[in-house]
DNA sequence: TAAGATAACTGGTATGACCTCTTACCAGAT
DNA sequence: ATCTGGTAAGAGGTCATACCAGTTATCTTA
């Protein structure tokens, strides 16, 4: 349950948004339902008004909630009302993510991630080549090969000419790096990953437009690879 | 300039914003450079601290800026540092938007919604088969036409067993509805809708796989479409 | 009975003080 | 000379409380 051993005292400002976050994933505050009021609200967690007023804004920039003056503050389906940052927050309380929650993320990677390559390849292919080139090694740490992969990832965002493509795979970023670690934990992850690169800079070079295929191939690949990594951690 | 006639005296939340917002956009304050600090801009603006803390918290939130304890806040380059979530603040101030940039947005969906189209009408075909049934007629206003596209794509998203595809969509929305008051007003936009409409309808009941193809063509045509919109309307 | 004032909610903003973190600078010890 | 630790200034973080402004139900009043 912990992130740390030592129980980090959280800021008012954290707090705040643990209690509320956990209260509505728990069904404390079910979705269509009024939050208690502003002030009774900030007695209750201990704070003050104006520093649960800053974390209520972020939840409700975030979908969590809506605020309306005069009106009370209600509780949001989140998932057919949040944006895409939901992520960020949503991963601090992995605890309450749904079953599959990753698979699902690494689904729409297979769908975003070869386009964006295939642009990618065409518009900057020496700067996908060139990083390609500084590959990780097999023997090198974990928290490397997971750097390194989440970096090509956003080169690949950043060079296809569509920036839209680079904002999407920044929500994702939290729940990914989290995911990572453990992804990249078994050698035979590392190398499959490896085995990718070089296939992606084979074909880059070739210029023969199996780019979008190679890394889609790759993708679904992942999906397989996490899913024996859930397995085997739950043993 | 104005997004309206009228001058509407805007909350002090909302003109902090509009402040910041237009500053940085404009390169007022350029990325990388540090935000005023707190008291001092608070004083700039013309309202108090905690009050323009609030609207800093929800653009630290979106990627426009990076708050920290003790150090200065910086100003983020957004492209490559914000959240899907900047759509939203950034439809308010569209005059800033780079030349294509709802083109880019519908190349995203190209990429996107023939995929959650494809596994919403295996999950749900029914659900949509109800929905497609009541297609606006022709005849229909311009409104009419943009909330039903809208909530079509809501729908297969909502009903593609992925809930992600909804965060995406729900951060699209603003800078949608935007623009389909304007894609909608030519009768030959509304006439190819109708067409799709009905060719997604004939394709979920055949269950042949082609309903992929259908939303990628038509996804596809709308980049068409919305190119000529736009050259009609500079005349 | 129906329109309008009013009071009691709710969130929105204003003040000004104090706490905490970061940093740079400087005195003292090595 | 260099390292160490303290110290002060400036940044964001929080607190306390009062007041402003929409929303809504109720209670007048025509």
């Amino acid at each position: 349950m912990e992130t740390s051993r030592f129980e980090a005292p959280l800021r008012p400002t954290q707090h705040a948004e643990h209690i509320l976050v956990t209260a509505i994933l728990n069904g404390t505050y079910p979705s269509g339902t009024a939050l208690p009021a502003e002030r009774s609200l900030a007695k209750q967690i201990g704070i003050t008004r104006p520093t649960l007023r800053e974390t209520l804004q972020r939840l409700a920039s975030e979908g969590w909630i809506r605020i309306q003056h005069g009106k009370s503050t209600m509780v949001n389906d989140f998932w057919s009302a949040g944006g895409l940052s939901l992520l960020s927050t949503l991963a601090k309380y992995a605890d309450f993510l749904p079953n599959g929650f990753v698979t699902r993320l690494l689904e729409v990677r297979v769908t975003l991630l070869p386009p964006v390559a295939r642009l990618a390849a065409i518009q900057q292919p020496q700067s996908l080549l060139d990083y390609l080139e500084r590959a990780p090694q097999q023997s090198d740490r974990t928290a490397t090969f997971a750097a390194y992969d989440w970096e090509l990832q956003m080169l690949m965002a950043g060079e296809c000419g569509n920036p839209i493509y680079s904002l999407i795979l920044n929500d994702f970023a939290s729940i990914f790096q989290k995911m990572a670690t453990r992804y990249f934990l078994p050698q035979s992850s590392r190398d499959a990953s490896l085995i990718y690169y070089r296939n992606l800079a084979a074909a880059i070079e070739r210029k023969d437009n199996s780019v979008e295929e190679i890394v889609k191939a790759a993708m679904e690949q992942s999906i397989q690879i996490w899913s024996k990594v859930k397995e085997s951690d739950h043993t």
